[in-house]
DNA sequence: TAGCGCTTTAACCCTGCTTTAACCGCACCT
DNA sequence: AGGTGCGGTTAAAGCAGGGTTAAAGCGCTA
């Protein structure tokens, strides 16, 4: 699955790093400049964006800030040759979430990349929020430590507002989750949704909430922790 | 908010990082060695774990790697004196997030812990203005710290109005954010801008105004009175 | 092949958002 | 003074979307 993006107007370091990736199994698409890069990067559907500060017509720096106006906050990892504690703080003030100075190591740079990758869907096979726990690997969900029976689909919603949790989770990345591309047309998710909640109704401190505009989002009551 | 774990057994160190976090409104749990570590982190409510690899009873590397075998999450960045490929490989091998080779800039520490801690918590995404602040991803608005409940659309305007302020939003881009170019053709962008200023009037240090000829801005109030 | 559980479909309700339309008042112009 | 345009207010109609429920389809296993 191609879900990165390689922002480097150098060829040469472009295709090192595409070929070094391969090597690990990543593959990622490619721009050179600023405007291309925030062109491709509309679609939203990025993992992590590998981003180079020099680049012709919009510098990486701009490239970032906009994309965070923009409300999109696909993890960015910066490169540069610029060193100075200055130049950094800059790059994560304008939202960088990792900031790597050339020349580099191949290797960091994709132990970085994995990193800012798998947090999101990620290594963790044990997720939990208040009593909500669930064994990833297993597809075994507890509720106070408790198992309960859960159908796959609804394990798959549950994974994905625990991952997101505080966060909201769309209606379309819910789908994309459960379905791919593939969609059936009725309200198939609302039925799920429904099991969700009865499910999670045997107690009361965890609640799904929509979020209009936004999605379904984990809430958890006050008076609980994680 | 204590949600900053600092493990350091150099307690001049130690000191140096809890004095400079503090500047920075950043407080934090100390622990100097491994196991006291581990015990804290049991309880699974720390943001970011500032984890140093030399430490008595336990080390850091090990510290990392028990914590994500229990599943526990916990964004950590790894401070460590070796500066070797390798051995940054092992941090990441191990579970870390972020890794910082000593000596390092204070600033940079506390950017990149910043980096994440917001991440996490989904703070990032906010913008505000006087008593008002707007969660972007959860689509939630506040009000003197209170939520507020805001239709899809009106939390549009607000939007825009907040990422523009104190400037003024024209008209027609306050309708090409809510309709794109699909226009209603009657008066339904001045029935929402109502529902705007009802929802402000709880309180009288915002309000919007309209700019005759530019458009709508917020306008932020000035003293109490006089 | 019968039964079981999961998924999908369809029909329904209901809340509350969005739109519509009509009205008010003010400023400006003729 | 009266007309016109613009911004603001209000109430009501329409509708979309979320939530619920029951039943039909489907695949699996016993």
């Amino acid at each position: 699955m191609t879900n990165l993006l390689l922002v480097e107007d150098d060829p040469d370091l472009a295709g090192n790093i595409i070929d070094y990736l391969e090597l690990e199994e990543l593959y990622c698409d490619h721009a050179s400049n600023g405007m291309a890069a925030l062109q491709l990067l509309q679609s939203g559907c990025y993992g992590v964006v590998i981003l180079d500060i020099n680049l012709p017509q919009l510098d990486g720096l701009s490239v970032c800030q906009r994309l965070r106006e923009q409300g999109n906050d696909t993890p960015v990892i910066m490169l540069t040759a610029r060193d100075q504690l200055d130049d950094k703080l800059t790059g994560f003030a304008r939202g960088a979430d990792d900031y790597l100075v050339k020349p580099f190591a191949m290797a960091e740079l994709v132990a970085r990349v994995q990193v800012l990758a798998l947090r999101r869907s990620g290594q963790i096979k044990q997720l939990s929020s208040g009593p909500v726990t669930l064994n990833v690997t297993q597809r075994q969900a507890f509720i106070n430590e408790k198992p309960v029976k859960l159908s796959p689909t609804v394990l798959i919603i549950l994974e994905q507002l625990l991952r997101a949790t505080p966060q909201p989770v769309s209606r379309d990345s819910l789908e994309q989750a459960i379905w791919g591309d593939e969609r059936p047309d009725s309200n198939s998710l609302k039925v799920h949704m429904h099991h969700l909640r009865k499910a999670l109704s045997v107690q009361d401190s965890v609640s799904v909430v929509s979020q209009p505009g936004a999605g379904f989002r984990l809430l958890l009551q006050v008076g609980e922790h994680g």
